[in-house]
DNA sequence: GATGAATGAGTATTCATTCAT
DNA sequence: TATGAATGAATACTCATTCAT
């Protein structure tokens, strides 16, 4: 009797949020209104108000699981002790450019630390958080490939690695291309950036060392 | 007369293009309106109508001398014989970045390829046509430092060289910060992320060469 | 059995009853919403609809029997013969103050006999039928006051006593202020203002009886 | 050419608020959306917002002519050297109370003083200026029939005239009773109740001036 | 060449109410 | 008896755009 009713109530909360994953994804998230979210989801726009408070938090739920998903991910990865440091670095980086493809929404909501207003501002830090911890993992790989402790010279390495992620996805995360045959075509490029920034690395810590 | 009729007329085309850059750059395309617009250009908001089809098409054709000018800058630089190739570089992304910063909307304009309609793309192709233009002078300047022919090679690094741009670009175009702060606290990161790459590209040469 | 059910049902009622009187008091009847009214009930919102048409009706059938008690209140107070005419008259008047601002809600409908529509309008006859009671009691003990009899002047009398009554409330009952802190500053004016009219009108029905 | 337009512009905006007029009148404030008056006016519901910034800056653009013109009238009934000056309060008394009941919109932003919140309050700020001087002027007025200087008895005692006029008000406002009807009814009752509490306030001027 | 008037479509959100269970 | 799911209508307000002049 329950389960019926209950299983409906899942299908439509599913329905949402896969509705507005695929709208966020493809028109980003300001321009997707919930009336359109409501007619992909086929249901009233009102009924989105039944699971989600707000537009705002809708995106939130919508980010929070599978953000979790790639931090966990990308934890698995860097505790495999068989992996050298470098192929680490590499693996999880993938991980982190197929995820930010796949989700394009999540990805601008990744990168825009934007707006945090005061009042209310609990799911943001959610993320906040996780945007944290996902950037101190790769840190902390590149620190390892670079034989680095956690200082201020390994910081400034981290965000130019940043940068060149951040970089390949502003530019390609607005193409319509599908998702899969983008990344093929994008992986050489991508490894050989990876390589050329571990050796610029290496380097400009040589350089700075002979400096001291 | 005919000539000071149409001499108006080119006055107020200018006041639009001016008001709307202006505005879009500090509070960004769709934030502002055409109202806005027209109040700050001192003419109705009809009469943009009258030489623009479209919000869009204002914002095209901003963008286009805008675009010009940043290339005309960037080759001036790059004719400059006295400068040595890399400093040539440093210099040419410096302005790229300023001009990005500067022109939030620009920006986005410029790295999107997005959407393309199919009727009335002529505008969007020449945006295109200055992207390639403007990606090219870099491409030859790093070749220059890198001493390398336009190959595919080329083309690789120059591709990883602006997704560091890019990077920076779409890590800070959205904070609200004043743009010249903004500035003042990237740059250094910014020059070392050069020196990174450029020594990671030699690196990598090497190693290619080797390999031959 | 039987009685076990309606006696859940009775206890379902009352506790919408109270929850609904309760919101409506403190926060007006416009502004609660009846999934509000649900929560403080601890029921579903749909179950009101099992026992209330409308929110309407649930309005009206909250209003009579605090009405009725405030009814009630002021015959006891008629009735005790130890009391001066003036001072229950003051008191039946504090009392009726002090309920119309405690019930903000019901203050509107006491007053309002607005828009009745043909149909339903059953609960409104019932309480324009106590309204009128309570009329009646202080009629009658503003006639106890003067020593007149049930004629016109005495309703003319009463309908003047009535309108300060109902100056100070719609004069105050949109006031934020808390309700006791409220009552505190008004009640000199108050007072005054029945000494006012009480000698008022004994001067008045002098001249009157002058002049026949 | 122009005046054609500028005609049109000025039926339209006339239509709004007379639109707006009757409907604030018959339904009140709060009640009354905007698309609701267009549909009255005849026009578009963003018409009204070319010709007034809020449905706020509509009502009270709609008040202040009209209430800027009750001042004026009681002003000169005061200057009327000729009258006594019972006779004047009595004639003000009555133009207030006929321009509530004619204005029932009015009469309830002229008696709330209600959540003036801090920002923007500028037109709120300029009824209240209104009310204020209105006020003032019955409490001259009836200081001039008591003898009284403006001490704070006069002000005790106008406050209860005031109770008494909002009183009536409140009474009938709601009534949807023709206002010229509405009137010949209530102006005996107004009529007996300002003698009343004008005698009661002479009495209780005496008592107070015996204590001391 | 230029503009004021006007509008339809759109925004997020809230609410009282109904339906199926 | 009771309830979760669902909805249509409504709210104030904004915007890019068009039409008549």
């Amino acid at each position: 009797m329950n389960s019926k009713q209950s299983h409906r109530s899942e299908e439509t909360k599913k329905a949402i949020l896969s509705a507005a994953g695929k709208l966020f994804a493809s028109k980003g998230y300001d321009t997707v209104s919930m009336r359109e979210i409501a007619k992909q989801a086929n249901c009233s726009h009102t009924t989105i108000y039944l699971y989600f408070k707000d537009k705002e938090t809708l995106l939130h739920q919508l980010s929070m699981p599978s953000l979790t998903h790639l931090k966990q991910k990308m934890q698995a990865i860097v505790q495999l002790d068989a992996k050298m440091p470098e192929d680490k670095l590499k693996e999880i980086s993938n991980q982190f450019i197929h995820f930010c493809l796949n989700n394009k929404n999540l990805y601008t909501i990744f990168i825009n630390v934007k707006s945090t207003r005061i009042d209310e501002q609990k799911p943001k830090l959610e993320i906040n958080q996780l945007r944290l911890e996902i950037f101190s993992i790769m840190k902390n790989v590149l620190g390892e490939c670079l034989s680095l402790p956690n200082n201020d010279q390994l910081l400034a390495y981290s965000r130019i690695f940043f940068y060149n992620l951040y970089g390949i996805l502003s530019t390609y995360s607005y193409q319509h291309e599908p998702t899969e045959e983008l990344l093929e075509r994008l992986i050489p490029t991508f490894e050989l950036s990876l390589e050329i920034l571990i050796s610029g690395f290496k380097s400009n810590l040589k350089l700075s060392e002979e400096k001291q």
